[in-house]
DNA sequence: AACTATTTATAAGA
DNA sequence: TTCTTATAAATAGTT
C-alpha cells in the first residue's frame, strides 16, 4: 500500500514474508486496540505463523479465556466434545448400572416393590436360600476358629501359668544354678500375642500342645 | 483518518459508535484476511460489542475450535479443567458407590471373599433371612392370587356353559317368548376375560359366585 | 450506503 | 529489526 500495490497472494520469499508479517501484525494488534477502545468492544486476536510461532492481541479489560468461553458459551459449541462426550457417556452408563445394582439389591433386602413375577420371585428365594447357606456355613466355621482360638490362648495361658509355678518352686527349694534370684528371667512368654515360647524348663511340665496341632501356639516343654 | 483525525477514546454517540464499528471491523477483517495470505498465517479474530453481538473472522484454511485447541495446547492452559475436574471427580464417586453396591450384592450372595467378621456375618445372616421371608411371602401372595384367578375363570366358563345348556333345553321345550328362533342373543359372557354377565337365565340355574365373594367374576344367576 | 478529503498503513529501500 | 518515504488503503464526517 505504498511504494507500489501489491498482489494479495502468498509472498514467497522468506525474508519478505516475515517482514511484512511482523508490520502487518502490529498494524492489526493497532486496530484492534483502537476498535477496542473507540467501540468498547472485546477483542481477541488468536494467530499462528506458518512456523508455528503464536501471537495474540487480547482487549484490556478481558483474557483470551474469557472471551473463548464466553464465544463458547455464544456458540452454544462445545469444543471438548470429544472428551466431554466420552466422559457423559460414561458417567450415563455408571449410572444405569448404579440404578441396576440398587435394584437388584433392594429386591434382595425385599424392600422392591412387587414388580416380580412368580417366576422371578422362585428364582431370587432358591437364590436367597442358598447364599443363606454359604454365609450360614462361614458364620459356622467362624464360630469354630474363635473357639478353637480361645482354647488355644487359654493353654497357653495355662502353660506360662505351670512354667511360673515350676519355677516358684524350684527357687524355694534352693534356686536354678544358672540363674540368680528370683527373676522372672527364663519365663519368655508373650501373653497377648499367639505364641507362648518358654526355654529350659523341667520335665514334668504338662504338655501345652496337647489336643491340637497348632503352629501358631508354640511351646517348648522340655529343654 | 480522513476528513480530520479522531482521538482514540470511547465514541459516546451510540449511532456513531454502531458505524464507526462495522467499518473498522470490516476493515480490520479485511487486514485480517490479507494477512493470512500473504504470509501464510492462520488467523481467529473474536469480538464481543458492548450489547454482547459477537463477531469472529477466522482464516479459511482452518477452524476457530482448532485454532483454540492449538492455542490451549500451546500455552498448556487447559482451559475447561474446572467442567473437566468436576466431572472427573463425578466419575470416581459413581465407581465408588458402584464398588461399594457391587460388594453388597456379593455379600448378600454369598460369593464375597471371606472379609467379615463374625458380627458382621451375624447381622448379614439376620437380614437375609428376613428379607427371604418377605420374598417368600410375596410368593405364597401370587401363588395363592394366581389359584383365585384360575378358580374364577373356571366357575365362569361354568356358568356360561351352563346358562347354555338351559337356553338349548329351552329351546326344545318350545322356545323362549321373548326371542326368535334358537339364537344366543341373551347370553353375554366374556371368556377371556374377567367378568361373566349373563342376563334372563332361568331360576334353576347353579350359583355361578358360590364359594367366593369376588368382586371382579358378577353372575347374575337370576333376572 | 456512498462520497471524499484526509489520515493512516505500509512496500520497498536503506 | 527499525527508519524513511512515496504511495495505497482506510476511514471520519458528510450527504
Amino acid at each position: 500500500m505504498a511504494r507500489g500495490k501489491i498482489q494479495i497472494k502468498r509472498i514467497e520469499n522468506p525474508i519478505n514474508r516475515q517482514v511484512t508479517y511482523s508490520k502487518r501484525r502490529k498494524g492489526l494488534f493497532k486496530k484492534a486496540q483502537e476498535l477496542t477502545v473507540l467501540c468498547d468492544v472485546k477483542v481477541s486476536i488468536i494467530m499462528f505463523s506458518g512456523n508455528g510461532r503464536l501471537h495474540k492481541y487480547i482487549s484490556p479489560s478481558t483474557t483470551t479465556k474469557q472471551l473463548i468461553d464466553e464465544y463458547q458459551k455464544t456458540k452454544g459449541i462445545d469444543l471438548w466434545s470429544a472428551h466431554y462426550e466420552r466422559m457423559q457417556e460414561n458417567l450415563k452408563n455408571l449410572k444405569e448400572v448404579n440404578r441396576g445394582l440398587r435394584r437388584e439389591i433392594r429386591q434382595r433386602s425385599g424392600e422392591s416393590p412387587n414388580d416380580l413375577n412368580l417366576e422371578e420371585l422362585l428364582g431370587l428365594e432358591q437364590d436367597m436360600e442358598s447364599a443363606a447357606k454359604v454365609i450360614r456355613d462361614r458364620k459356622y466355621r467362624k464360630l469354630y476358629t474363635q473357639i478353637e482360638t480361645h482354647k488355644k490362648k487359654k493353654k497357653n495361658a495355662e502353660c506360662i501359668h505351670g512354667s511360673l509355678l515350676h519355677q516358684i518352686n524350684a527357687i524355694r527349694n534352693g534356686s536354678d544354678p544358672e540363674n540368680g534370684g528370683g527373676e522372672y528371667g527364663p519365663v519368655l512368654g508373650r501373653l497377648n500375642g499367639d505364641s507362648c515360647i518358654v526355654f529350659r524348663l523341667q520335665p514334668n511340665q504338662p504338655d501345652c500342645n496337647s489336643g491340637m496341632g497348632s503352629d501358631l501356639t508354640t511351646c517348648f516343654s522340655r529343654t
